[in-house]
DNA sequence: CTGATCTACAACCATTTGGTTGTACGTTAG
DNA sequence: CTAACGTACAACCAAATGGTTGTAGATCAG
């Protein structure tokens, strides 16, 4: 079937993005506000080269930016990314509703 | 700081598993209708024991039950998982909109 | 009863992931 | 200018992931 191969890798680094407690919390954090790639690693009991991998992952998942600021990189939220995952399990919660819908109908003219 | 440790691996489980296109394809059609393990390897370019393992990924997330028929297994979509995952993501996005109602603030203040 | 079917699971393999240390390079502070 | 800082990236490692084949136990059909 081939589904739109490009949205579909984009969703796979997506949910990989999210799917590590670390990364969660630095969106969290980096949506709250700004910090420098060192300010996160600081942050958590793992090298700087970790959590700078950790930012890069999220990066690629659209769920964080950096900007150059001087010698340092200013992380901050993304919405597309988290938009993009929203829209993802909105789909799925429809077809739920679908499904709630044709059993009620089987149930009515039953 | 170990934030509920439990809801974490949860968590890591539920958005694993939705990284994967085949286990997305799966929880989709088996939220439509029912599928046995057969069923749903017959739809894939790849082993009967590979897709069983998709199923066992999606069961230990709560996307997906399986429930003993003779000796099939009916596998179906499963709401819990998926009102997590959303439930999570919902928390994200109000950190966004708590984000921007404070530049709001800070506008009109300014 | 016997053979085909459905499932489970172990063993194996290649690749990816999440971590490490070390090196190098631009930028800022003193 | 020089030293310290912030970042990037390569090389390496162990464990997890996503796939394979093979074996074995239930269950169903004829």
């Amino acid at each position: 079937m081939v589904v739109d191969q490009l949205r579909e890798s984009e969703l796979d680094r997506l949910f990989q993005a999210f799917a590590d407690p670390t990364r969660r919390d630095i969106v969290r954090r980096a949506t709250v506000g700004e910090y420098t790639v060192s300010g996160l690693a600081a942050l958590y009991a793992m090298s700087f080269a970790a959590v700078q991998k950790h930012v890069a992952v999220l990066e690629r998942a659209s769920l964080v930016t950096k900007e150059k600021r001087g010698r340092e990189q200013i992380v901050r939220g993304n919405h597309e990314g988290l938009q993009k995952a929203r829209r993802l399990l909105d789909e799925y919660e429809q077809i739920w509703r679908q499904r709630a819908a044709r059993m009620a109908d089987i149930l009515a003219e039953g």
